[in-house]
RNA sequence: GACCCCAUCGUCUAGUGGUCCAGGACCCCGCCCUCUCAAGGCGGUAACAGGGGUUCAAAUCCCCUUGGGGUCGCCA
């Protein structure tokens, strides 16, 4: 059984580097038919608060990444986790350590000054007297004191540290007794059984200290995968100066969560050169050996690519549905289906097919000023006029073909050539010169609208009407 | 500074010693299609960081250099 997990801190939003990780994880336990579970790592009193977990929560459910089980928050385990604390104090495997942060700071201060790596000196992992006063103590654990330690990741192969250049006896509760970060993390993953730990790289040298508390505490050590971070175009640390970080923004610029899912997936991750995958797809071919071991950088033309991929292939009745988010309701409107294919295909977020819905469905307000300069001339209005009264001598037209025959025949008997009229009623229609086929947006907007719609700009006193 | 990780087109990547004067995708450019804008089709520009080895043969293995990134908290 593989059982993953994503265990964010509530710090703030939901961060697309955090949405990536947790979708491998996600992956690599659906792949083998195992658990993702999810853990809000809140341990920090001061910095996290319920509404940074509530938005985290919030922006995972959108992605559709569901967890198994309930979600574990760490700030109601304390108590676990101090009779772990007790039970290494117990072992004599951690001590009390009554340095004060003064002098940690001093001790700290003056190896920098000597150029050697800042730590903890050890001075009271033996320590028998008589404790000062008024120092309230931290509990650190004993590490070895030589050797090496390594361990195999999935990603980064044989990873090897010298305990001399990496550990000291670490801090495993603070002063006033709260446990911290890297002692909660190996207690929570063995308790709740994580096998494969996938996770960013900037923890590679967190997993040391969590192998050593994984051995004090006598729990089975968990496969490790770290992936390499998102960088932005320039190589640099993702900002928000390169595009959105928080996942909820995406929705609201009208990216679709599978497109977002895609795009992650395939940023440190390929199967040969397919770029598009169903979320099946992705757990079919997906495994964590094969994330590269270099870092990427995030590009959001191809994320923009991908979601006018996802756009021009979802069903109708799901686009509507997306639709609603931006405030367009055709979910009763008659032609939704020509509505959304005839649009779907030129518009790269669900925000813009938002708006050239709109566009369509209601009348336009205003006509956009170049695009009125420079087809509503000549005989443009005399053609127009002419066509409503073509139309009302035909009667009522419904498809696109039948607006297409009328339109061809009228043309025809004038000699005028289609460039003539289309854009003119393109201008009418919608308000400017860009729309899908002037016969789709006829039929969609319907024989008794295109009459009212024609009569307007007919009406229209342009800034530069003769 | 110490330690660790990394290095193929601008970007995402394929490539696990010969099939690679390096393949796909995004972007960009050109052409086609065309009632506008897109979409689509076709084509094009563009990369193995540098230097040493190993080998009959290296993008692929080893070393060094350079360049990036990460970590060194009573944060997570």
């Amino acid at each position: 059984m593989v059982i993953t997990r994503f265990a964010p801190s509530p710090t703030g939003y939901l961060h697309i580097g955090g949405l990536r990780t947790a979708l491998y994880s996600y992956l690599w336990a659906k792949k083998n038919g195992g658990k993702f579970l999810l853990r809000i790592e809140d341990t920090d009193l001061k910095r996290n608060s319920k509404e940074a977990a509530v938005a985290i929560e919030n922006a995972f459910a959108w992605t559709g990444l569901s967890h198994d089980g309930e979600i574990i928050y760490q700030s109601t385990r304390f108590d676990l986790y101090k009779s772990y604390v007790k039970k290494l104090l117990d072992e004599g495997k951690a001590y009390k350590c009554y340095m004060s942060r003064d002098e940690l700071d001093e001790l700290r201060a003056s190896q920098s000054a000597q150029k050697i790596r800042p730590h903890y000196d050890g001075r009271y992992r033996d320590f028998k007297g008589e404790p000062p006063s008024g120092v309230e103590p931290v509990i650190r654990i004993k590490a070895p004191l030589d050797g090496e330690i390594s361990f195999v990741d999935g990603v980064k192969g044989e990873v090897h540290f010298k305990v001399k250049d990496m550990l000291d006896d670490f801090i495993i509760a603070r002063s006033d007794g709260t446990p911290t970060y890297n002692f909660v993390v190996t207690i929570d993953d063995a308790l709740m059984g994580i096998t494969d730990v996938i996770r960013g790289d900037d923890h590679l040298s967190n997993t040391p200290k969590q192998i050593v508390i994984y051995e004090a505490l006598g729990f089975d050590i968990p496969k490790f995968y770290h992936v390499p971070m998102i960088l932005n175009n320039q190589g640099k640390k993702l900002s928000k100066r390169d595009g959105a970080l928080d996942v909820m923004e995406y929705k609201n610029e009208g990216y679709l969560p599978e497109a977002l899912l895609n795009f992650l997936v395939r940023l440190g991750w390929s199967h040969k050169d397919q770029e598009i995958f169903s979320l099946d797809e992705m757990i079919e071919f997906f495994n964590p050996n094969d994330i590269n071991k270099s870092a990427s950088a995030y590009n959001e033309e191809k994320l923009v690519w991908i979601n006018a991929q996802y756009i021009k292939k979802l069903p109708v009745d799901r686009l509507v549905e997306e639709l609603k988010f931006f405030g367009v309701h055709v979910e009763n409107f008659s032609k939704k289906e020509q509505l959304i294919d005839s649009l779907r295909e030129r518009a790269k977020t669900v925000k813009e097919l938002a708006q050239m819905v709109k566009n369509i469905t209601q009348e336009p307000k205003s006509y956009d000023e170049k695009a009125y300069k420079k087809f509503i001339k000549g005989d443009a209005l005399k053609n127009l006029e002419a066509f409503r009264q073509a139309l009302e001598l035909h009667g009522k037209c419904e498809s696109a073909s039948e607006f297409e025959v009328l339109a061809k025949k009228f043309l025809e008997e004038r000699g005028l050539k289609l460039k003539d009229l289309a854009q003119p009623i393109r201008i009418a229609m919608v308000g400017s010169a860009v729309s899908p086929s002037v016969f789709e947006v006829l039929s969609i907007v319907g024989y008794n609208n295109v009459i009212a719609r024609i009569e307007k700009l007919l009406n229209y006193k342009g800034k530069d009407d003769e």
